[in-house]
DNA sequence: TTATATTGCACAATCGATTGTGCATGCCTA
DNA sequence: TAGGCATGCACAATCGATTGTGCAATATAA
């Protein structure tokens, strides 16, 4: 029952492999393949449960069929639903996922991309840790579609795939302003990726705009795990009263849990003792202690675009637009007090 | 700069491929190769930045160093954590992960298992939708390595990593019943699953053992989605008074969010109106309205002894063990009211 | 000096599928 | 009856890497 091939059939059948092939590929009448042996060859090979061999089949096409995924942490809800999206949508486009986790590190970044590359992938994927992007400017297959998706890099010709992050840095900030906020610390993700810097850049277009000053003081964090809201949290709650932030911008799910952990554990509570708003959101949003404020981004919409976007490349098509920026919206909910100013 | 070849390497130095290869490989000295042949190669080899092609490796050695990984819903972090542990693991071991979403839907895995088996994957990890097992029992081929993870088919010798599902529903119900609960729902995942069939089977042990009735009217839902979670406390809801559970054991994390989502929407307080235990810890679970009492799978091992199982098969070792149970944990928290009968 | 080893590498088959071309056989037509 | 065309399929090269075997050329031994 095991690996069947197309000798297989061929030789019990007396005919040649040609002949089997392109009678399988519905070829069969442009070669003038009998139609008595057609139906013998079908036969023969659903007889047999014949499956072709596609590692061949990639070798002789030099097509694979294959994309190449490379993301930070699959464990993050952010990246499994952007994960989730892309393999149904690739599949749909007849395509399988290779799956690689670089854990936020460059050389396993690297490594996974000369893999994927070597395994002939027909294009990647990737949501770069962004340290450095020597690797995948000179990628050692120049002419290999690639579209970024949640991270790229300015300035450079790549396709991508992003949130439109920078209104949403916006949208958080003008909605704590708005609400009396004038201390509004701020808990970064990996500094230099560009999600980070461009919702902090919407943060403070936001202040230019309400003429109110962004205090760099409030500005820490360097990574978007709950360690980092934890600790940066913990720092914040050091400092003196008269320049304690009356509230939060949180860069991602896991960061605003962390802020949750440090808050509880000195006893405080939001919004009384500290506003928030947090990027991304998830079922749970809504249901944690105190419904929060979230920069919703859509995932669904990220990973499919990702894929009908490389699918373009791959294909050589003359696509419209190959950088493409998802809206967020904002989900107000009751973790930002409204502060009144006497 | 793409797609060098061995020919490439060959051609300019005036040598066959067979002793490129041989050199590549690191066997140049085994079948005698020069000294300076062999310097010559390596030197050309960087120079040309030369990566072989792994496809062509595959077919020849008849291994693809690839692992076929099929689970219902990477969105769920549930199978995200795992999925997360199984490519760390994986890939220490060498092997890449070809990753298929079954969506909840036999058609689907069995369609996913059919191309990856045709992409000649060594091995194969499998989360079952469980509806029907005919297609793992008789797969297309017979000899390929294959490891259940979650869920797996009683009476079967197939090899899986589960949790200890029983165990689980023991100590969630024996945990309530402590507690003076004596009418305690259940919402189910997928029924014809083991999951749920073992998680309520542990329900019944705690009740048989505490000597108390369980009410098969309290036993409802047929999905681990969220959803579901809704409509069956929703339908729990609406029972009289006399027969309405004093407490609710959620099958899934989504599951207790959909529960919470109707329980808020109807204005019940938890534990006040109704307690909850959970299957399945998350970073959010302690930070819920009410912080969630769950039982805590550990989806790191689980992944990992998933791997490991797989390539202990792959590499034909005695293994001792193949059907691997991982402990699970009560984590006790506030969403259970302590009951007290007078 | 001749016979035997040893060194150093090339040749060719192979994995399974695809595809351009070529070659019989049979039929029709002039 | 010879020439031409359609029919029906086989042959062989190819994709890139691996590997058993064979064959020169040089070195060594008798």
């Amino acid at each position: 029952m095991a690996n069947r091939s197309l000798k297989d059939i061929a030789v019990t059948l007396g005919v040649s492999e040609s002949t089997v092939s392109r009678v399988l590929n519905g070829v069969g009448d442009k070669y003038r393949i009998g139609k008595g042996t057609q139906q013998k060859v079908l036969t023969q090979a659903s007889a047999l449960g014949y499956q072709p061999n596609l590692i061949a089949r990639s070798l002789r096409l030099n097509k694979s069929h294959t994309i190449g995924l490379v993301i930070p942490d699959i464990s993050n809800p952010f990246f499994a639903k952007i994960a989730h999206s892309i393999e149904q949508e690739a599949r749909a486009h007849g395509y399988f996922i290779l799956l690689s986790v670089s854990q936020e590190n460059t050389s396993q970044e690297r490594e996974a991309i000369n893999q994927l590359i070597a395994r002939q992938i027909d294009g990647l994927i990737v949501s770069p840790v962004g340290q450095d992007q020597s690797h995948l400017l000179n990628l050692p297959d120049n002419d290999l579609p690639m579209v970024l998706i949640d991270r790229y890099f300015k300035e450079q010709k790549q396709s991508f795939v992003i949130s439109d992050n920078f209104h949403g840095g916006f949208l958080a900030a003008e909605h704590l302003i708005q609400y009396g906020h004038r201390k509004i610390a701020c808990i970064q993700g990996l500094r230099h990726t560009s999600p980070t810097q461009d919702r902090l850049a919407g943060l403070v277009a936001a202040h230019n705009q309400y003429q109110l000053p962004f205090h760099e003081s409030l500005l820490l964090g360097d990574n978007f795990g709950l360690e980092n809201g934890y600790k940066s949290m913990k720092k914040l709650l050091l400092l003196p009263h008269s320049e304690r932030p009356t509230a939060v911008f949180a860069m991602s799910n896991l960061i605003s849990l962390g802020v949750l952990e440090a808050l509880h554990e000195e006893g405080l509570t939001i919004p009384e003792d500290m506003s928030i708003v947090a990027f991304d959101e998830h079922p749970y949003s809504r249901f944690l202690a105190t419904p929060m404020t979230t920069v919703q981004q859509d995932h669904h919409q990220m990973g499919m675009w990702a894929v009908k976007n490389l699918v373009g490349l791959m294909r050589h098509e003359p696509t419209d637009e190959t950088k493409i920026t998802i809206p967020v919206q904002l989900n107000r909910r009751r973790s930002v007090k409204r502060i009144t100013h006497s």
